[in-house]
DNA sequence: GTATGTAATGTTATACTATTACACATATCG
DNA sequence: CGATATGTGTAATAGTATAACATTACATAC
């Protein structure tokens, strides 16, 4: 298991902040946001986001150059997390498919590859953004 | 489908470099590599590689910030490509699975949500690259 | 308590990635 | 020709991320 220490107070920082987010936010969305507490520079909130990541509470969307906290919802389990980002609104949904993962893992496993982390990540429209069909 | 124009000469060079290349190279290092060809700008590079990656000629790795040309050894399909990344020696796989496009496509519309484009990276040790076992 | 090692922090500067804005050129089509 | 659309060149700027270094905080051992 991965040494689950307390989080420092910039780590909790950082992590409310993304928690209490409606979407994805940019390292410098979240760096503006906690100047009023005492955040002054681009590192300090890059170094706690590092942790966080390594510790699966928050999950970084390479599509977008942001951060989201994990929703907590899929197994605990090191199957890979999809995201479905709405292009418009910018609404993510967090899930895990066993199937994709194992797939995945078959496919590269056979050519002899070690996964270590996945990015899986869907563009397109949520629900409310699609053009009405009706 | 897709109006098949012929590309224009920033859009081949910057295509034939990707072709050329070892592995995945950044719009930058692009840019380096095309200088002696009269190139001076980012902008010159980028504006080729949106043509190219319309045109499915070219994909961006998100967790990279870098592009590869197509493989074309996948099916010519809307199906969602992936790709295996070596953290190592750079070494890039591209390839698509079916099952996997058909379970993310079920999960995300099952909600009503529209999929457009996708990106799905795995990253690891290639078989080179890993630790021997033996 | 003091020494020591480790992790976290604060700060500045810098590197890397990408786009905006504007001017000019070229091609196609009525 | 005039009108639209696409491609180009250039400069400036915006946005994302890390390197390097000095300092502080805290746990543990002596």
């Amino acid at each position: 298991m991965t040494e689950a220490r307390k989080l420092t107070r910039n780590q909790s920082l950082v992590l409310e902040k993304l928690k209490s987010a409606a979407g994805p936010l940019s390292a410098y969305d979240l760096l503006d946001r906690l100047r009023s507490n005492g955040f002054r520079a681009p590192l300090q909130v890059y170094r706690a986001l590092k942790v966080l990541m390594e510790r699966g509470k928050v999950h970084r969307l390479e599509s977008l150059s942001a951060f989201v906290a994990c929703c907590g919802n899929h197994g605990h389990d090191a199957v890979m997390v999809a995201f479905a980002i709405c292009d418009e609104c910018g609404q993510v949904s967090e899930f895990a498919d066993e199937t994709v993962s194992d797939r995945l893992q078959q496919w590269v496993g056979r050519r002899g590859f070690t996964a270590a982390t996945a990015a899986i990540e869907i563009r397109g429209l949520c629900e409310a953004c699609s053009p009405q069909t009706n």
